[in-house]
DNA sequence: TCCTTCACATACCGTTGGTATGTGAAGGTA
DNA sequence: TACCTTCACATACCAACGGTATGTGAAGGA
């Protein structure tokens, strides 16, 4: 029982220690997740963690890539359903701040990202998973002059920042209606930027 | 000589502990600062930090409060410089972007602080040094029917998210025209929270 | 003068991330 | 089929870390 060829198995391993790793570092927190348990989790041992990757941070950085590109997608697709430009910014908004609620995403991508990788290199996967979608939209509007011509990355730094911090608080939040609560100050500064 | 009492001398070596922990822990990072580095830098042991502190993170905890009251203070400063309310908040938001953009303070307080304190107390240090006053001045700016009367909260935690992202892009940026680039467009945010 | 207190120093431990080396099955070649 | 190379892991080990248990000597009251 051959069970596929190497790379396939190779694959595998890698892949399940992605996984392991991210719902232990998600529930635990990377600095409470020592190696020995991801390993155990997956089944094998430090060795196939270091043949595939460079140690515990590179580990890490392969589960925030794989968080990041899963909240850029949930937030393309939503922005995707819509038409109308400005309907698509903002439908793009609340999917992130409704996909940044999951508690994986949060500790993962919010908290300890930063921390473990440095800002320059949070902000660059940042950049290429979802900030570029954003600032992509910003500039979308500007052209169509929904919103006043102006330089788009200190504009997109702003949102950014405001959409972690709210979703941060969502998720600690028990209210379920704090959703709506965020949102309705967040889309009225949205409004802000629309040319009267 | 006895150079002072007893007291004294031991808080002069827990003030010692938290200045020489703060420069390294801003230079560094808090994972990369080593207690052996820490209690070398002041000149004593161990022993002595155990002593004054419960342990690494406690020292960390310390060091940033001390970060945190020091902004504080700067910012209710500059809003202190002024009479009128709408005043008073906006020289405040300008001060915080620029004392945030401080190298020590970015990392303390802005990177390893959530992730070595979890958000949790990170937000109640945040809540009592500077996110309070911020909440005061939204409040005032409410009752006297500034801004349209809402939930301070959410308010309070999308401008701290936005002004927090600010801040760190700031200190990243080498364009000395940065602040007023970010400047722009948070205050025309701002402005739309004002009633017409 | 003595004794207690306490602010630290010293010595030690378990665990961690990381490395160096071993091993055995997969898969090509003759 | 026999052989050999490759490589995806396992095993064994290490230095360094945070943390703890214990020692010590000066300060200061009685």
């Amino acid at each position: 029982m051959t069970n596929g060829g190497r790379a396939q198995q190779k694959e595998q391993t890698r892949r399940t220690l992605i996984r392991e790793a991210r719902r232990l570092f998600a529930t635990l927190g990377y600095g409470a997740v020592g190696l020995s348990e991801i390993v155990g989790a997956a089944g094998v041992t430090k060795g196939a963690l270091y043949h595939h990757f460079d140690g515990k941070a590179a580990l890490f950085r392969a589960v925030l890539e794989e968080v990041q590109q899963q909240v850029a997608r949930t937030v393309a697709a939503a922005g995707d359903a819509r038409d109308d430009p400005w309907e698509q910014f903002t439908a793009g908004c609340r999917a992130f701040l409704t996909a940044a609620t999951d508690p994986d995403v949060q500790r993962i991508m919010l908290v300890d990202g930063p921390a473990v990788l440095g800002w320059n290199e949070w902000r660059a996967l940042d950049e290429a998973a979802s900030a570029r979608h954003l600032a992509e939209a910003l500039t979308t509007l500007i052209e169509e002059g929904v919103i006043a011509r102006q330089p788009v990355e200190p504009l997109t730094r702003l949102l950014s920042g405001a959409m972690n911090e709210a979703a941060l608080w969502l998720a600690g939040s028990e209210d379920p209606g704090a959703l709506a609560g965020v949102w309705a100050p967040l889309s009225q500064m949205l409004e802000a930027l629309r040319v009267r």
